[in-house]
DNA sequence: CTGTTAGCGCGTTCAA
DNA sequence: TTGAACGCGCTAACAG
C-alpha cells in the first residue's frame, strides 16, 4: 500500500553515512574491473552494501537519467514485429543491448511514415540515445529530422536513395543472381518476380538486378508488385497470371509474399516445385514442408542487427564525449546466404 | 554538434514568462477533454505555444518521471520475441499502449527462470509501471517478489498454480476437446499428443484434458514431452514412434511443435494428412499447406493481450490514486477459435 | 585516504 | 502569473 520506494537517502541513514558516499560505493561496486579506485574503507563499503541488500534497493532510473543525461534505452523502428524476420532482428537487438546494460524500446511502423514519424517522437520524448531503423517508404523527413538534430541512429536492411547515412545491409543483387542461378540449374525458361509495391531498397534493388538480367525493360512485365497491405489478394492474380503464361520459376522476394503465392498456387492446383520452381527469401518454415525443399535466401540478420547495434552504440559514445558525429556514416553490406537442397 | 537541448526555461525566457507558466500551457495542451480549466490568457498561450513549437521543445521525460514518479513505460517478459505467437502480443501491447500513451519494454526469457527475473530486475530498474508477463517454470519466486512489491502486473497465457494472481488465459482444455472431435470425426483411432516438457499450464492443462478423455493413466505412454531447447532433435523420435505404432491422429500442442513433427515425418516419408491427421495449435503457415489443410486452434491473442493490458492500465491507475491493489486478482478464461476446413 | 557538503539537472506544483 | 521548493542520484570541491 504504502509504496515506500528506498532512495538512497534511506540507506544512507540506516547506515550512518551521507548521501554521497552511498551513491559512490553503487557506483563503484557494480563492475570491479582493473582500477578499483574506491575512496572508501572496505568496513563501510560492505555495511552500505549489505544495508542497500537488505533494504532491496533500486535506483530510481530517472533520477539518475536526468542528473547523466542518459537514458541506457535505445529505441529500434522495424516494420512489423508480428513477422518472424523482425523478430529475430528484435532478439538480437535485445541480446547485444543487454550485453552493454541498454534496454530497447520497440515499435512498428506497419510501412506507414506517419506511424514512423509518431514512432520517432514517441521514443525521442522517451530519450532514447539513438535509433536502429528500417526506413520506410516516405520516412524521408523524419531521418532528416534526426539527422539536423544529430541523433544518433543506425539503418537496416534498407538504404535511402537521397542521403548517406549509416547503414548495415545485405547485397540484393548478388542474391537475385542466386536465385537466379538456382532456377537456371533447374532448367527454368520463364521466370518471373514477386516483390512489393512499395519503393524501399530492398525490394528495388532486387527488381533492378532482376530485369538487368532478364534483358532489361522487356523484363517489367514480369515483375508482380503487390501492395503491401494486401498481399493475400492480390497473391491470386499471380497465381492466375502465372498459370496463363506457363511460368516454370518464380522468385518470391520475402517471406510473406512466399507465403501467400504459395498458397494460391495450391488453391489453383498448381503444385510447388512439381509444377513450378520456387526460391523464397528470408526465413519461413514452408519452405521445408516441399519436395523438393524450396531453397531460400536470407540475409545473415543476426550478423546485421549485431553491427548495426554495435555501431550505435559507438556512435552514442562518441557523441557522448562531446566529439563530432558527422563523419560516422559508415555503410556496411554483407553478403545473403543462400539456403539449398543438393 | 552542441547538444543544446531546448528546456522549458529556455522557452520561458523566449516567451518573456515564467518556467510555471510554460509547464502548466504544455501540460494543458494536451488534451483537452472536458473542463480545461486554463489558467493562462489565450494570448499568452499561444505564444508560449508558438515558440515551444519553434524551438522543437520536447520535454525531458527523466525530469517529468522523477518528479510524477510515473514513467509512462510497461515491461512484457514473453518467451521468446521470434515466434509469431508472442509477436502477435508485442503488436497488440504495442498498439493498446500507445493508445494509452505509454511505451512498453519487451524482452525474452527463452523460458529460463534467471533470464525471467534479470528481465524483472532490469525493467525495474528502467521505472516501469507494470508488468505483462507469460510466467515460465521456475519464476515463482519473482511472481512472488513482484506481488510482495506490489508490483502491478497481469500474466497472460499460463496461470501460476500455487497463486493467485491476476491473469487473462485461454480454456486449454476445451481447446483439447474441440482437437479431439476434429480427429474423431476423421475416425481416428490411435490418437496421440506432442508437448514441451516444461511444466507450463498452457501445457499441462492440455495434457490433462487428454489423459482425461482418453482413459487416464494408460493414456501416459501417449503423449510426447519435448524439451523447450530440443524440439527438433526429440521430433525425430516422435515420428519414429508415431510410425511404428500406427497413430493415425496427432495433436500438436504448439505451433513449434508442429512445424518441427511436420517436417520429421516428411523426412520418414509420411505425410501428413494423407497418412496421419493432425491437429495443431496456434498460428502457423504451414497448416494451410497441406491437403486437406491441417485444421488448428488457436487463443484469442489480440483480445487476450487487449484484455490484460486493459487490465493492467487499471490496476496502475488504482495504485497510483494510492489505494489498495492485493485485491485486484481478477482471472479471465476465454475460448479458442476453430479453425476447420469442411 | 576517508568521508561530507552543496548544488545541479528539469519539469511540476503549491503557496503567494 | 510567479518564485521557490521538490524529486533523487551524481559529482566537484573540500574537510578531517
Amino acid at each position: 500500500m504504502a509504496k515506500k520506494n528506498v532512495t538512497i537517502r534511506d540507506i544512507a541513514e540506516k547506515a550512518g553515512v551521507s548521501k554521497s558516499l552511498v551513491s559512490f560505493v553503487m557506483n563503484n561496486s557494480i563492475g570491479a574491473d582493473g582500477k578499483k579506485r574506491y575512496r572508501v574503507s572496505d568496513v563501510t563499503r560492505e555495511r552500505i552494501l549489505k544495508v542497500a541488500a537488505e533494504m532491496d534497493y533500486q535506483p530510481n532510473s530517472a533520477a539518475r537519467a536526468l542528473r547523466k543525461g542518459r537514458s541506457r534505452v535505445i529505441g529500434a523502428i522495424l516494420s512489423d514485429m508480428a513477422n518472424i524476420f523482425y523478430g529475430i532482428i528484435a532478439r538480437e537487438l535485445e541480446n547485444v543491448a543487454a550485453k552493454h546494460g541498454y534496454t530497447v524500446l520497440f515499435g512498428s511502423t506497419d510501412e506507414d511514415p506517419r506511424k514512423f514519424e509518431q514512432l520517432v517522437r514517441s521514443f525521442i520524448d522517451k530519450d532514447v540515445e539513438g535509433f536502429i531503423i528500417v526506413p520506410c517508404e516516405g520516412s524521408g523527413p523524419s531521418l532528416q529530422y534526426l539527422m539536423k538534430t544529430r541523433y544518433p541512429f543506425v539503418v537496416i536492411d534498407r538504404h535511402h536513395p537521397d542521403f548517406q547515412i549509416p547503414s548495415v545491409l545485405t547485397d540484393n543483387a548478388d542474391m537475385v543472381d542466386q536465385a537466379l542461378r538456382i532456377l537456371g540449374q533447374q532448367d527454368c525458361r520463364n521466370i518471373e518476380m514477386v516483390t512489393y509495391g512499395m519503393r524501399v531498397s530492398s525490394m528495388t534493388d532486387r527488381e533492378n538486378r532482376f530485369r538487368e538480367r532478364m534483358g532489361g525493360e522487356k523484363a517489367e512485365s514480369h515483375i508482380y508488385r503487390l501492395p503491401f497491405d494486401r498481399v493475400e489478394e492480390e497473391a491470386e492474380n499471380v497465381a492466375n497470371q502465372v498459370a496463363a503464361r506457363g511460368t516454370d520459376g518464380l522468385i518470391l522476394a520475402s517471406n510473406v509474399l512466399s507465403v501467400a503465392v504459395i498458397k494460391a498456387l495450391l488453391r489453383r492446383g498448381i503444385h510447388p516445385q512439381r509444377d513450378i520452381r520456387l526460391v523464397g527469401f528470408d526465413y519461413s518454415n514452408v519452405y521445408e514442408v516441399f519436395d523438393p525443399p524450396i531453397p531460400y535466401i536470407v540475409q545473415p540478420l543476426e550478423d546485421i542487427t549485431r553491427q548495426a547495434a554495435d555501431y550505435l552504440l559507438k556512435i552514442i559514445e562518441v557523441k557522448e564525449r562531446g566529439e563530432d558525429i558527422s563523419g560516422m556514416k559508415d555503410v556496411s553490406v554483407l553478403k545473403g546466404i543462400v539456403q539449398e537442397y543438393k
